[in-house]
Formats: C-alpha cells, structure tokens, sequence
DNA sequence: ACCGTTAAATTAACGGTGTTCAATAACGAC
DNA sequence: GTCGTTATTGAACACCGTTAATTTAACGGT
C-alpha cells in the first residue's frame, strides 16, 4: 500500500487547498483538523501522516500563497515593455495582489511571534518574490535611471510596498487617505533617494 | 461587596499585567485564562467579570502596548530642539521601540483577520501615535523644510517605518541588509518626495 | 449581634481543539 | 489465500474558551 510520491503530493495540496478555503471563509482559527476532515471527507487525525503537526500546515499553506503571489509579480514584471515602467507594473502588481487577496496577502506575511526560523522552506519561498524586485531594481539601474546597489534599493521598495499593503489589509488606513494617493508620493521618493548625486537629498542635506 | 471604580480598574491592569508576561514569555498562545489564573492565584473564569471574552483582554493588552508606544514616540518629540531634527529623533524613538519592546510591537500592529472594526477603544488608541506624526511633519512644515498636507506626509512617513520595523520585527531582513542601512535612504527619499517643487521628483519625471 | 440581600468568586460542566497511540482496514508480494 | 506492511481510523488525553450553577464573602438594616 506504499504511497507514490505523487499520490503523497496530490493529498498534501488536497488538504492544503481545504485548509485555504476555511481560512479564507473564516479566518485562522476557522482552520481545524476537525473541520478539515469534515470538509474533506477523512479522519481528522490522517492528516498527521503529512504533515508534523498544525503549524507544518500552515507553513504549506503560506508557501502555497507565496508562490501564487510571486506567480503575479513575475507576469507584471515581463508585461512591462519598457525598463522604466518596471517598478510602476512591480509595484502595481505588488498592490492589486494586496487588494485582491487580501487574506492570502496577510497569511504570506503575518507572524506572530518572532519565531526563530522554523521552516525555512517557508523562508525560501518569501525571499524569491523579493529577488523579483531585485531583479526590476537592477533593470531600472542598467537603463541608467537609478544608481546604487540593486539589493540596497530593492529593499526600500520592498519596505515601502510592505508598509503600504500591511496597514492598509489591517484597516489602518483610517485617516482619509487612499492607497493611490499614497503610492506616487512613496515611490517617487525612493526614485529620489536612489537617483544619483544631483538627486539625492539625504535628511542632512534638507536640514 | 461593590467594587468601587478604583478596585476594578486595579484588577483589570492586574490581569492585563499578568497576560503581557505571559505573551512576552510564551507568544499568543501562552496566553490563557487558565495560565493567567495560576499565575496570579485567581480562577480561570474570575475574568470574565472584568473582561468580556479573551480578545477583550487582549485589546485591552494591545492598548496598554499602544500607549507605552506613544509615550516614548511623544518623549521623542518634546527632546528634540531645532524643528529639522524632529523626523530623524522620532524616527529614531520609532525604531527604537520596535527593537527593544520587539513583541509588544508586533502585539500593537498585528491582526489576523481584517477585523470589522471591533474594539474602537484600540482604534482611538492606536490613532494617537500617527497624530503625533502629524504634529511633527507641521512643524517641519512650518519650518519651511516640506512642503504639502501634513496628514498625507506623515502618512508617508508611517507607511515607511512601519514598512521596516515590521519586516525587520519578523526577521524578514535577511539578505544582510540593516535597519540601519535603509533608515536613512528611506527618510530622505520621503523628505525629496515632499520638499517643494525644486526636490520633488515623480516617477514619471525620472523615466 | 444577627440576618437577608447582593455581589464577588469559585467550582463544575460542555463543546471544541491539537496531539498521541492502539486498533483496524487495505493493499502488494508470494 | 495468506502474510506483512502501511495507510487510515477511533478512542483517549490534556488543554482551551465559555456558560451556568454554586459557594463564599461583604454590606446595610434592625
């Protein structure tokens, strides 16, 4: 009765699948091996034989939305014709994910405690859609329009598209202010600090 | 038997008390009402006489959090002399907090669902810190060294900290990039994106 | 000083959870 | 068909949030 590995697979994304749908449905604690089992038709202890416990479902579950997630980044990021437009398609992207996933989005990135990097698969996968960035920041760079290390630079995007979509999924935009009003400004503003000597204008510069 | 006023709250920062040493100690999920009863020598339902479930005490320990966070940002304020040196200190208070109080940051800023709105007394409070926002970017503003809505500024501002020290708080730096690396770029990125008509410099200017 | 009322606090209980383990059922090999 | 391996199940344990019933303690009136 030895399992093929395809067989093991296609249970694993089975029961990831279910663990998405109650999560979305309900949120985090709506997903329970009980109702899992309910949903989906085994015993709520089966899926002990795929997973180590509730939290390694979990880690497949974000993994599964990492990936969705660097899936629509990367399409942006080869629709963008022109290397100048890169960051605007990145960054869109980046949003309208937030925006139509917003559970899924808040499920890639939310962690409780600062935990001391259990499942580095799930570390793995968080760092490609970043190397995405990486890769659209170098771009922008080779086409002359920023200076700087490309990983420096990615990083501030990241940071700044980061900062945007958590708040704003968390309902802590409450002040009036839209994500549209908000995104030119900051982007603009690491252009700015990355566009080279004359463009530069560090906080000493300005005081 | 009645509780006087003062009594009640007494016991309710008894228990907020105990429930952030649990968190800080154990994570989320070391809080318990039973746990917090050992911990304190009361039974496990005395809470509910103060509480009316679980996440009502974990606002009201989200709360606490929120204004120790505020006190330090509006301490932050008060040192700095010259008004150019506002955004960097409470940057730096922001920043500060964050590293040193790790979990009672990531207790302040994290939710799993997009909640509707329940417990409004945590929203009014966690408003009070981006006000303080607010009132440092005016005083720049007066001082002639931005330009623009002080609200929106400042909301770039916040989306930008936030941005880092929750990625940073979830050990989602990892490409040897520090927090204090991408301070200053990003400051002075948002100072350039609002500094007047000379030093603002849109995404479409530059491409 | 006693008692009845009222509120504080505890105990008991219910349904649900993650997890473990012994028992069962299903399959391939001979 | 039988055996042995292995996937799957069901029962059980400890813990959780929550509710209801029960006990304990404090107070005012007489």
């Amino acid at each position: 009765m030895q399992l093929t590995p395809g067989e093991e697979q296609a249970m694993r994304r089975r029961l990831v699948d279910a663990g998405l749908a109650l999560y979305r449905a309900g949120g985090l604690e709506a997903v329970s091996f009980r109702r899992l089992a309910d949903a989906t038709g085994i015993s709520h202890t089966l899926p002990y034989r795929y997973f180590a416990d509730k939290d390694a479902l979990l880690a497949a579950m974000r993994c599964t939305c990492v990936r969705a997630f660097e899936q629509v980044l990367r399409e942006s990021v080869v629709a963008a014709a022109p290397a100048a437009a890169h960051i605007r398609s990145f960054a869109a992207a980046y949003v309208g994910y937030a925006r139509r996933c917003t559970a899924d989005y808040l499920l890639i990135f939310t962690t409780e405690q600062p935990s001391p990097a259990r499942y580095p698969e799930l570390l793995a996968a968080r760092q490609a859609p970043f190397e995405l960035a990486v890769v659209v920041v170098q771009a922008t760079i080779d086409a002359g329009l920023l200076v700087g290390n490309a990983r420096l630079v990615a990083h501030q995007f990241w940071v700044t598209l980061h900062g945007l979509m958590t708040l704003y999924t968390a309902n802590q935009l409450v002040h009036g202010c839209t994500v549209d009003e908000l995104l030119e400004p900051l982007l603009g503003g690491v252009m700015a600090a990355n566009a080279g000597a004359h463009g530069s204008q560090s906080v000493e510069e300005v005081s």
